[in-house]
DNA sequence: TTAGATTTGACATTTATTGTCAAGTCAAAA
DNA sequence: TTTTGACTTGACAATAAATGTCAAATCTAA
């Protein structure tokens, strides 16, 4: 199974960039990427939004990486997890039915 | 759709309990369960614990409400979000299945 | 070796979560 | 009506978590 961190480095290497490269154009600290790469951080919205333009990765689909990893990494010592999966998704259902409140 | 602090304030007025008496029994400020019975804050996982045993509540099931509505809280807004828990479920059975770190 | 790339860890800063308190509302009893 | 008890509200403080900064350390290929 792939980390998100694990999809990043190998596009980034791929296209032959430096984390210094990456990094400057998403305007971090090549720190934060370097251990975003090895899972040691999570990126924000932000940063995922430029790393997918510079790394041309599909958009969506890392957002669903990190999403899914937030998540993941959350439930993974509940041993009630697939059940916590099945309500969470009526009741998001449900959220977007309701009308916008505020 | 119920929520969390519905099924909360529900089961104690059933008991016949008052806010005081129930945020002393977890010693918390009843101003917090007050909020938590309307959704206005989370409880934390060891204000569930001790709810689920003054109230008489089954306490996994308290749990999956907990963490499902985290979750559904969280990707509300999101448009991929039945993708999203269909990858996060495979990721939990991975990191299941592997030998644990540290 | 040395030069460039990456990693590491200590620390500072920022943001989010949680707790405290006192004053406010509200409904029913006196 | 007042008073009383239960609950709510909002401003603020305290604490914890996330994020950013930096410089030194490591690693690797020339």
């Amino acid at each position: 199974m792939e980390t998100i961190g694990q999809i990043l480095r190998n596009k980034r290497q791929e296209l032959g960039l430096l984390l210094r490269q990456v990094s400057a154009y998403i305007d971090i600290d090549q720190a934060i990427l370097s251990k975003i790469e090895r899972n040691e951080r999570k990126p924000t919205k932000d940063m995922l939004e430029k790393l997918s333009e510079i790394l041309k990765l599909d958009k969506d689909e890392l957002m669903i990486q990190y999403f899914s990893d937030k998540i993941a990494y959350e439930m993974a010592n509940e041993d009630c997890a697939s059940k916590v999966l099945k309500v969470a998704e009526k009741k998001i259902k449900y959220l977007k039915s309701q009308p916008v409140k505020n």
